[in-house]
DNA sequence: GCATATCATGTTACGCGTACCATAATAGCA
DNA sequence: TGCTATTATGGTACGCGTAACATGATATGC
């Protein structure tokens, strides 16, 4: 592999002078910098980054650490961060924790070794200490999606909480009185904002606290499916809508109810947190409360590279997206009294 | 940020004395490791790899280079190169071209530069150049899913030919005479032998070259949704049944149909190339040709892995993976003749 | 004509971890 | 007892690009 060195000594220059005609640092005359460009082309040199981070002690590099590289919403947040990143030049390392906080500590483990500027974390569990083993680094951290207890952190996520009080609302507003909550895993903050959600609609709309019918399971379709099996055997006869804490957790239990012949709307209705992209759905057919999960991607990378930047002054800030509900199929007409 | 010459200088030994002690190079006794890591654990030492990566000149990352991170087919072979890198202590880095040339050659250099150890590569075209300029830096590069030609150059790929002809003849088995193909853009080989597969089929077919019905797009559902138009305005009364070359083309085209409601498959049957996962169906519909993705990625990770360990003496390796064909309701029942 | 600004290039050293070589103490063995 | 092997530790230099400082040449200003 050729070096700064190799150039220098074929266009007969010191290797600095090669740095400044790369980099327009410095003043080069047009003869000498016409002899490097043609060495360097000659060579086909291509800088070390790694000389270069060691001494700028900045490798601009983010670290993009989500936990399901397979749900649209995450790529499309990956998406924003992207946008936001290269028009800044800085370039984005994806890491994939699937929910796992083994994986996730690995993960942070090689970023802070690499010595990558800023990381963008979706917290696999509310466990402050890898949050905190970051933040004693100096590494700049924004939290997204999800908030983590005892920790002073910048987060940027979506008002989730009224997105699901939103769609229970809408339930309740179509009639339906006997309605479940498949949530996700209670270690995740969105998951705990959206049953608050959903128990909060309940509570405005008079009902008991005996009326909440919650499940817990994981964000998955796999869950979903099981959730809503449980749920037909505990309350098969009087259930008759669903809230899905995500979009995973929705198609698993459509699938389940499919397979079962529960017809969705007219037998349950089904309403749920988070989008499918148009990409992936043939006919939209989920009630949903929508997030911009490329808006997430795009404020959480500003506010990162705003940290990195050297805004380390201001307190750290939590930034809250508008949820949107949109109303399709699958919650159904207003019942009949 | 610590040094190893802090943790050096509080444990009371040479920098290269705490070396040994993290790698478990060379003999150290145990009141000096107690020694070295208490003074790591007290600054909370984390090694820089920028000078490991300097000296040892290997980074221990791989390059992903795929072009539609929306697309479940991607991200699950991102899935496969991640465990098989993972459990070779290798990391990975993911950039997503969107099948543009130019944001290729942007990643590739930026690659390049960081002394990345090897590139998994999806070719954006068939421009043989951004090879080439790998391949004259030394550094391993696999091509997945697409081949370029004039170079030689390592590529794990699906048999996705005969793909394209098992599910076209599965059409000619049902009695369809007039099937139209809504392909990819025909830079990228793959697009390429899907139109192929789709020829062959016709001619084992015993049919005349004029029975073609080629359209050319993208691999997105946008596309896939203009040619499905095109394809009614063309032959609205002939054609029975359609190729899709891809997953988001069979979608778009599916979106088309169901808005001017022509009815799948009844009036046109729909076969395609790539399914999509279970987790984002709630109902398995298209008949399609399935390659595996997660075998895809691993076997060009294995590969690459083993181009990166030394292995360049053995020729260029073309691997093709099978596909399977799984017959599902979009192709429908036989035509009544 | 001399001081100062501008232009052009070079030397040295640094960032951080470790390969290589050197040193020394102890242990094992003939 | 002398000699080699094992254990333990350190000094120096290197990988690669560039910051900081230095030097010299030419141009500008008075």
């Amino acid at each position: 592999m050729t070096t700064i060195r190799d150039v220098a000594k074929l266009a007969g220059v010191a290797p600095i002078t090669v740095s400044r005609a790369i980099n327009n640092s410095d003043y080069v005359s047009i003869g000498t910098r016409v002899r490097v460009e043609k060495a360097i082309d000659e060579l086909g040199y291509i800088p070390n980054e790694l000389g270069v981070s060691l001494r700028s002690k900045q490798t601009m590099t983010l670290a993009v650490v989500i936990t399901d590289i397979t749900n649209p919403f995450w790529t499309t947040v990956t998406r924003g961060i992207e946008d936001v990143a290269q028009a800044n030049n800085y370039s984005t390392i994806l890491c994939n924790t699937d929910e796992s906080e083994d994986k996730q500590e690995q993960y942070l483990q090689m970023l802070l070794r690499r010595r990558i500027d800023g990381i963008l974390l979706v917290p696999a569990s509310n466990n402050p200490a890898p949050i905190k083993l970051i933040k004693k680094q100096n590494v700049p951290v924004v939290l997204m999606d999800r908030q983590v207890p005892d920790v002073d952190v910048d987060v940027v996520r979506s008002d989730t909480e009224e997105g699901a009080y939103l769609i229970t609302t809408h339930l309740l507003s179509l009639g339906h009185q006997e309605i479940a909550m498949l949530a996700g895993p209670q270690s995740v903050s969105t998951s705990v904002d959206r049953v608050n959600g959903y128990r909060r609609a309940l509570r405005d709309a008079g009902l008991p606290k005996s009326a909440e019918n919650i499940f817990l399971g994981e964000f998955t379709q796999e869950t979903g499916y099981t959730m809503a099996e449980l749920m037909l055997v505990k309350d098969s006869s009087r259930i008759t809508a669903l809230v899905a804490a995500n979009n995973f957790i929705a198609i698993g239990a459509m699938q389940l109810l499919s397979e079962k012949k529960v017809r969705v709307p007219e037998d349950v209705a089904i309403v749920t947190v988070d989008d499918l992209p148009p990409a992936l759905t043939i006919t939209p057919f989920f009630t949903v409360a929508t997030q911009s999960a490329l808006e997430m991607g795009k404020q959480a990378t500003q506010l990162l590279l705003d940290r990195v930047s050297g805004k380390t002054d201001i307190p750290c800030q939590e930034i809250i997206l508008p949820v949107e509900m949109i109303i399709r199929a699958s919650s159904g007409e207003k019942l009949s009294p």
